[in-house]
Parts: structure tokens; C-alpha cells; sequence
DNA sequence: TAGTTTATGAAAATCGTTTTCAATATCTCA
DNA sequence: TGAGATATTGAAAACGATTTTCATAAACTA
């Protein structure tokens, strides 16, 4: 479903209300596909509105992760990221510890076996996070 | 290697001192085997040396895992905690949400999976998270 | 042991996040 | 439409986990 209709509908059944700043934060947030903390996210939209407030842009990120197309992230710097969940679908990260360049990927196979692993501890899984910390290849090529 | 030994070893190299605080904190901290944040430790021990202060307990802790005897947790409860690395080596965890339940597991073909994304991507791992979050068996039991 | 260095504990500072609150905007329905 | 009801906003304050500060105490060195 688009996003834009989800979050509205969301809005509508919660009975909360349709602001300009929300659009505005949205359509923001929706045309980039990197991982913001509020602080990134709200500078980026201090540059053109100037007007709206750090606690607003976070609220809205909230409200983003709740209905469902956002998904919170937190990759050990002590700072909430969240970045758009488009149709793509699930996907898991490669976390550089030295340049914090974020690489994406898939593995169906991961996500099987950990189903394997939860059934064998009668545990309902609902979700999971796995990141694999490193470096890439630019910061090895670069030597220590 | 002995934990304690480890320990020790690792303060000398630095210049650190052995003060009985930190024997204390070590003890303490080695004979459970829970996953334990700075405030669970910090008032496990106060009942037993109510002069032991919350900073060094902290402190401690962080020490610990400086030099490889701890691992850091986070299970996204805003709390950082600490468990310790012993013999039986790597593993990953189950977690509870409703109960905080958590249970550890070890599946050696997720961690081959992930060196096989990594590598696809010419990505060098150092560590790696990876946490399922759910139901325990009881909790479902339990009914909603 | 005296001298040097590090550790400690209490309190204050920090930092990301969340809440408060008075002013403002949105929505409802007459 | 427009008044009343309800939710939202932005600035500032509060929060909570963690980290730092600093004066005193303890550990180590020679
Ligand atoms: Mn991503
Ligand atoms: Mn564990
Ligand atoms: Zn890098
Ligand atoms: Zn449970």
C-alpha cells in the first residue's frame, strides 16, 4: 500500500489530525532512503522549515514506526534511526565501525534457520534484528 | 583461560591497580550467570557492601568487557547489560517481550550464513547481534 | 615508609529522548 | 460557514541511563 495512504489512514483511525508539519516530515522522509536519527532528520528540515520543532519531527517518527512504515533501528552509537519500510521488503545490516557506512542484504536462509531455532525453544518469534559489525572494504583497503 | 586471571593480567598491562572493590565486583559478577545491567549488579552487591558505589560498579563492568571476560548486551530496554564469556563460547539470544524471559541458543549455520553475506559484500565481520524477539512458551500458554 | 599514581564514591554533568504547557491549528456539525 | 471541542505544536523543562568531576583514599614503587 502507499505510504503516504497508510499513515493517513492511520491518523483517521487513531483519531488524530492531518498537519502541514506531518506532511511535510513525511515527504521528507519517504524521498531518502537512509537510516536518520531525529537530530539528522531535523536538521535536514531546518535547512527549508525553519519553523518546525525537534520534539514534532521526533513525535512524527514515532507515529511513523506505529503505523507501519518506518522501522527503528539502533546500530550501538546510542542513537534511534529510522528509515523507511518500502515494498522491498525485510532486510538485515552491515554496520562499518569505522566510516558507519550501513550496507544492506537479504538471506533467506538466516531468516529459516532462525524460525528453526525459536520452534526448538517453543518461542513465538514476532521480530528479530541482526547486524553484523566490521569493516568494509574501502576502510581495509585503506589499511589500519 | 581463568576469568580471573584474565582479568588481572589485563590490569597489569594497563597500569591499573588491584583495588578489592573490583575482586568483589568480580566475584559477584562471575558467580551468576544472568545478563545483568549496572543497576542489577550495583544493587545485587549493595546488600552485602553497602560502601561500593554505583560509578565503580559501572566502571567496573566496562573494564570487564575491555578486556573480553564480558559482553556487552543491549535488548532494546534503553539498559545496557553485561553477562559473562565463558568456555562454552558464542551465543545468541531469545527475548521475551512480555516477560523479559531470556533464553540463549547456538545455531553454528546462521553464524556460517553470515560470514557467506558478509563476504558477498566484501565485508570483514568483527561481531555480530543477533536477538529474536517474541513469546516464550509460557507467555503464549498464558493466553493474550 | 614516603612518594607517586590510580581508584573510589558522591554529586554533578551529559546526552538522547520524552513530557509539559500555553498557544495554535484542525476538525465537527449545527 | 464558524463556534466549540479536540489534537498539535514548539520551546523549555524533565527524564533516565551513563559518564565525568573532584577531593579523598588506597595501592603500588623503590
Ligand atoms: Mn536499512
Ligand atoms: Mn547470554
Ligand atoms: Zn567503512
Ligand atoms: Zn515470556
Amino acid at each position: 500500500m502507499d505510504q503516504v495512504k497508510q499513515f493517513n489512514d492511520y491518523l483517521n483511525r487513531k483519531g488524530l489530525k492531518t498537519t502541514s508539519q506531518r506532511m511535510i516530515i513525511l515527504e521528507t522522509f519517504l524521498e531518502s532512503d537512509s537510516h536518520y536519527s531525529t537530530e539528522d532528520l531535523y536538521l535536514k528540515l531546518r535547512a527549508e522549515y525553519p519553523k518546525i520543532g525537534y520534539a514534532t519531527v521526533h513525535r512524527t517518527l514515532k507515529l511513523f514506526a506505529e503505523c507501519g512504515i518506518a522501522a527503528e533501528r539502533n546500530f550501538g552509537d546510542g542513537q534511534t534511526r529510522f528509515e523507511p519500510i518500502d515494498a522491498e521488503g525485510h532486510h538485515d545490516h552491515l554496520v562499518c565501525t569505522e566510516c558507519g557506512l550501513i550496507i544492506e542484504f537479504e538471506e533467506p536462509q538466516i531468516e529459516e534457520l532462525q524460525k528453526t531455532a525459536a520452534a526448538a525453544h517453543k518461542f513465538t518469534i514476532e521480530s528479530h534484528r541482526l547486524e553484523l559489525y566490521g569493516r568494509c572494504a574501502a576502510c581495509v583497503a585503506a589499511g589500519d
